[in-house]
RNA sequence: GCGCCCGUAGCGUAGCUGGAUAACGCGCAGCCCUCCGAAGGCUGAGAUCGGGGGUUCGAAUCCCUCCGGGCGCACCA
C-alpha cells in the first residue's frame, strides 16, 4: 500500500509536465507568463492553468487547440497524470484538472496525521516587529483599539503558523503633554475626595476611571497632598496615573487574549538617549535644518507632504522625534516592521515612510490602517465622543458579548472598511451571527464523536497512527461530491493561512472558517456519518475528525474558542 | 485645495499581486426533520461591479478622469 502525493505535490507534478513541453518548443525569453492555481469555481476543477492563452500569440494558433495539444503532451510525457487526475480538459482555452479522489484520501489522511501541526508549512522565514493596540495611557481601551488588538492578534497567529519570528510591541506614549495633564486630572480627583467642590482642569480627562486610583491615594496618603505645589505633586500623580492605566490596559489586552513582548515607554526612550542619538544620526546624514528656532527633518525627499518639525521652537521634542527613535530601533533588529494604526492616524503614515527611507530601510516598514468601529446597541449607534465622557471601552464590549464574539467581529472584514458592530447580532444564537454559526459546526462534530461506538472511536485513533496507507484505503470510502468538496476545503488550510500573512488581511480566517463550517454542515445534511456500513462509518467520522482540527485551528489563530457543546 | 480610504444584488460584505457564467451572509419566494444537534440543509428571484475613457487576447481588479461618501492635512499624540 503505497501512499498518494498530496494535493500539492499533484499541483507541481502537473505544472512540471506542462512546463517541461513548453520549455522545449519556446526559447525562455519569450515565454509569456502563466499561472497553476486553484481556480474560483469549483466546476473548473480542482487545478486549472491559463498557459494556452498565454502562449496563443508565440505559439500561432487558438487557444483552445493548444490547449488540447498541451494537454495531449503532458500525458505522453507524464503517465502519472492518468492516475493523480479523473480528468484534464480544455475548456475556452483555459485547462481545467481534476483530482482523483484517492489525492483527497491521502490529503485527509495528511491532515489527521499531522493533527494540530497542520498548516504549519514553515514556507516563510525571518523576523518581524508587529505592534498595534498602542495609545495613550490616558484611559481605557476603547473599541477600536480592540479592533487592532483582534487584527492584530490574529496576524500574530498566522504568522507565527507558517514559519514568521514575530516580536509583538506596544508604545506607551508617556512623555508627552498630555501626561501631565493626566496627572493634573488625578490631582483634581484627589482633591474631590476631601473637597467635592475642587474644580476639575479643562483640559482633563473626564472619565470615571481616575476615581478609584485617587480613592487609594487619599486612602494611603491621606491630606499629604492637599497644601502642595504643583511642583510637588505633578510628577508623583502623573506617574501614579500611567503606571495605573497601563496596568488596565495590559489587563484588558491579555484579557483579550493578545501577548505582547514589549510594552516600550516612550519615556524611557528619553532617558536612555535613544531621542537624542537618533536626532544626532539624522543631522550627521544632513536631513535636518532649523527654521524660526525649530529643527525641521526633510522628509519631502522620502516622500512625504511637507517637512515635519523634530524639535519645537521652545527646545522640546515633537512626538515624531521619540517614534523615529522607536521605529529606528525596531527596524535595525527585525527585517519587517509592521503597525497597525488607528484610523485617525492615516495622515502620519507618509511621515513613517519617510523616516524609514530616510534611515536606510526603505520598504521594510508596513503601514495598516485599522478603520473606524461604529457601536450598535439595541439597533442604535452609541456616541463615541470623549469629551462627552461617552466612550465605549473595550473591556464594556467584552462583558456584554464576550471574547469569541468579539475578535471575530473585530476581525471578520478588511481591516481597511469601517466596520459596524451590532451587539445585539453578536449575541444571537442563529445563522444571523458568524460566530456561532462555526463554532456550531464544531460543536456538532463533538456531538458526533460523543454519540459514535468508543470501538469506532479507537479503531480511528489506532488507523490514524498506522502507516498511512491503512489510513487512505480506509479514507476510500469517501466518494460523494459533498465528501470531496469538503476535503478540498479542509486542505486549503495552509495557503488560505500564507495568503492571510501575505496581503495582511486577517478577515480571510473569518471567512475560510465560515466556509468550511458551511461545507460541513451541507456534508452532514447529504451523508449520515454513524451508518450501519462500519467502513463508510470510519470513513466520515475520519473526515468529521480533519473538520474539527482545522474548525478549531482557524478559530484558535482568530483567538475564538472551538467549544465541545453550546 | 492637497493626501489617504471607500463606492460590487434591497442591506452588510468578499473578490482588487488581471482570467472563464462576479461569490458569501442577511432579507425576499418556496422546499426538506419516523434517522447522528433544524443553532442545519436545498432551490429560486435579485448586479450594466459609482460614471466615462484607456492598456490587454481578457479588467470589479491596472492607468487617467469625473461624481458621490468618510477621514486626515499641528511646533497634539
Amino acid at each position: 500500500m503505497t501512499s498518494q502525493p498530496l494535493p500539492q505535490s499533484a499541483l507541481r507534478i502537473f505544472a512540471g509536465a506542462i512546463e517541461t513541453g513548453l520549455a522545449q518548443r519556446f526559447p525562455a525569453a519569450e515565454r509569456p507568463r502563466v499561472t497553476f492555481e486553484a481556480p474560483r469555481r469549483p466546476e473548473f476543477g480542482d487545478f486549472s492553468t491559463n498557459v494556452a492563452l498565454g502562449y496563443a500569440k508565440i505559439a500561432r494558433s487558438a487557444p483552445q487547440p493548444l490547449a488540447q495539444a498541451i494537454i495531449d503532451d503532458a500525458y505522453a510525457r507524464q503517465p502519472q497524470l492518468r492516475e493523480l487526475f479523473s480528468s484534464i480538459e480544455a475548456t475556452a482555452g483555459f485547462i481545467n484538472a481534476r483530482l482523483a479522489p484517492p489525492v483527497w484520501h491521502a490529503s485527509l489522511a495528511h491532515i489527521l496525521r499531522q493533527g494540530e501541526r497542520f498548516g504549519q508549512t514553515g514556507e516563510r522565514s525571518g523576523r518581524i516587529s508587529l505592534e498595534f493596540g498602542s495609545a495613550n495611557p490616558t484611559g481605557p481601551l476603547v473599541v477600536v483599539q480592540g479592533r487592532a488588538l483582534a487584527i492584530g492578534g490574529a496576524l500574530v497567529n498566522a504568522m507565527r503558523c507558517c514559519g514568521y519570528e514575530v516580536f509583538v510591541e506596544w508604545i506607551v506614549n508617556d512623555a508627552g503633554s498630555q501626561i501631565d495633564a493626566l496627572g493634573r486630572s488625578l490631582y483634581a480627583r484627589y482633591r474631590q475626595c476631601f473637597d467635592a467642590q475642587y474644580p476639575f482642569p479643562d483640559d482633563g480627562y473626564p472619565g470615571d476611571y481616575l476615581h478609584p486610583i485617587a480613592a487609594s491615594i487619599a486612602q494611603t496618603d491621606g491630606e499629604r497632598w492637599v497644601g502642595a505645589q504643583q511642583s510637588e505633586w505633578l510628577a508623583h500623580f502623573s506617574r501614579v496615573a500611567r503606571d495605573a492605566i497601563v496596568a488596565q490596559q495590559q489587563a484588558t489586552a491579555q484579557r483579550f487574549g493578545i501577548v505582547y513582548d514589549l510594552w516600550q515607554s516612550e519615556a524611557e526612550l528619553h532617558d536612555a538617549g535613544r531621542v537624542t542619538a537618533v536626532l544626532e544620526h539624522l543631522t550627521r546624514l544632513g536631513l535636518t535644518y532649523e527654521r524660526d528656532g525649530a529643527v525641521y527633518f526633510t522628509s519631502m525627499q522620502f516622500g512625504d507632504d511637507k517637512d515635519r518639525v523634530l524639535v519645537r521652537s521652545d527646545g522640546r521634542p515633537t512626538y515624531y522625534c521619540p517614534d523615529i527613535a522607536y521605529h529606528y530601533d525596531k527596524l535595525q533588529r527585525a527585517e519587517r516592521v509592521i503597525d497597525i494604526l488607528g484610523p485617525d492616524h492615516h495622515g502620519y503614515i507618509g511621515r513613517l515612510r519617510a523616516m524609514a527611507a530616510a534611515l536606510g530601510y526603505d520598504g521594510h516598514l508596513d503601514v495598516l490602517i485599522a478603520q473606524h468601529v461604529a457601536i450598535l446597541r439595541d439597533g442604535e449607534p452609541v456616541g463615541m465622543s470623549k469629551r462627552a465622557g461617552q466612550i465605549v471601552t473595550l473591556d464594556e464590549v467584552l462583558d456584554e458579548v464576550g471574547i469569541d464574539a468579539a475578535r471575530f467581529f473585530f476581525t471578520m472584514l478588511a481591516p481597511e472598511q469601517p466596520l459596524t458592530f451590532d451587539l445585539a447580532l453578536a449575541l444571537q444564537t442563529n445563522n444571523d451571527n458568524p460566530v456561532y454559526y462555526v463554532q456550531y459546526g464544531h460543536a456538532r462534530i463533538a456531538s458526533i464523536f460523543k454519540r459514535a461506538q468508543a470501538g469506532d472511536r479507537s479503531l480511528l485513533q489506532e488507523l490514524t497512527d498506522a502507516p498511512l496507507g491503512r489510513l487512505e484505503t480506509a479514507l476510500a470510502a469517501l466518494t460523494s461530491p459533498a465528501e470531496l468538496s469538503l476535503a478540498r476545503r479542509l486542505a486549503e488550510f495552509p495557503q488560505v493561512v500564507l495568503g492571510v500573512v501575505d496581503a495582511l488581511a486577517p478577515h480571510r480566517l473569518a471567512r475560510y472558517a465560515r466556509d468550511v463550517a458551511a461545507d460541513f454542515h451541507t456534508f452532514y445534511t447529504e451523508c449520515r456519518v454513524l451508518d450501519e456500513d462500519a467502513s463508510i462509518r470510519i470513513a466520515r467520522l475520519a473526515l468529521c475528525g480533519a473538520t474539527q482540527t482545522i474548525l478549531a485551528r482557524t478559530l484558535g489563530l482568530l483567538g475564538v474558542s472551538a467549544p465541545q457543546t453550546m
